[in-house]
DNA sequence: ACGGTAACGGAACACCCCGTCCGGTTGTCT
DNA sequence: AGACAACCGGACGGGGTGTTCCGTTACCGT
């Protein structure tokens, strides 16, 4: 069944507001401001979208699938240690640039509207941290748990702009990507941040 | 000007049962719910407390001292480094524990109150951090924010029981530890932690 | 013992949130 | 062009929060 043409372009418009919405202020923006900023009364957001929830799920879909097509980019790379690094790197820049992904993705939603994507990934996942085992210098007590710790822990990074928390996030990922080796070698790190916690 | 005796009583049961609401529940815990607990109308919480955050403050001076003894004793430490890798454990570990204490330490509430303790506490981890530098392996180019960034990545640890979530933090405070060193050896890490995320 | 007053607490205020209902409007198909 | 169905948005209900009002209670000094 066609949805009708002024039907559909809500639709879209409000998918697009509630993408940008949810990635720069959290999943906490209220239903209405997102309607209103879509210039749509409540009811048709609701007509399109039954549940917050299903917003959510719908709204972050493009970004699960990101995170699938990093985790199968790091398991095409050559070296499998390269390609783990960079499916750290990048996973947490997506999370660090997108906050209400960060949290969605924390959440029990991903279980269920995601399960079929989600377990293939973290079948990837597992292969590639296998392979960088046996041929990188990944640690042999590193566990997939350390990656959920990892990125759980990205999510913690407050700072005052989009631009700051990547920053930030940047030399957080550095740090723990050296942690994570089994014979480290100090790689210099990406620039710090100012951040409210630590003004003297 | 003395209080009352049931005045006084009743101030010292709300401090005790808002702490606890909020280490085990986070500051969210409505203020409703502290009175309730407390036996005690809405209202007598305001007389005491005129606002939220001043029950916070109030609340939360206690780990704000716990988190000056414990780099003071880092500091007292013979060896710099030790002393360091104590104060980021027991902060952790802190932190942890009390996951209110963890919010409030981030947000700007401390700034304004606990501005004199705060200053000291820092420059005793400058003056830590920099021996640590000197007389141990901790590398040249990490900056006082990079603790604050590891607090606050901290934070965004969560799991399903109080335990689990120090565990998870022992975890990954062993994991920065090893991040901060210049010339890292990889030490055993503390056990894993099941965590949602990694549910398969 | 007793009165004055400090302190109490339930109800209420103001605000914000998610989700729903209904009368008017607009697109689409014949 | 017309008519019907689909869609729209303002108003509504239910629940939650921080904070305040005011009649009542109970401590404390005399």
């Amino acid at each position: 069944m066609r949805l009708r043409s002024d039907a559909r372009d809500n639709r879209e418009r409000i998918l697009a507001v509630a993408r940008l919405a949810f990635a720069t202020e959290g999943v906490e923006v209220p239903l209405r401001e997102i309607a209103r900023r879509a210039e749509v009364g409540p009811a048709t957001l609701y007509r399109h979208f039954p549940t917050k929830d299903a917003l959510l799920a719908e709204a972050f879909t493009e970004q699960m699938e990101t995170c699938s097509a990093i985790v199968a980019e790091g398991l095409a790379a050559a070296d499998p240690w390269q390609g783990f690094r960079l499916v750290v790197e990048r996973l947490m820049e997506l999370h660090a640039l997108d906050r209400g992904f960060a949290r969605v993705f924390a959440s029990r939603l991903p279980e269920a509207v995601f399960a079929a994507d989600r377990d293939r990934t973290l079948r990837m996942l597992l292969d590639l941290v296998g392979r960088a085992k046996k041929a990188g210098p990944l640690r042999r007590d590193f566990v997939i748990e350390d990656l959920s710790l990892a990125l759980m822990a990205n999510e913690g990074i407050r700072a005052e702009s989009p631009a700051a928390r990547a920053a930030a996030s940047r030399r957080f990922a550095a740090l723990m990507i050296q942690s994570f080796m089994a014979d480290p070698v100090a790689v210099p790190l990406p620039p710090p941040v100012r951040l409210p916690l630590s003004r003297a």
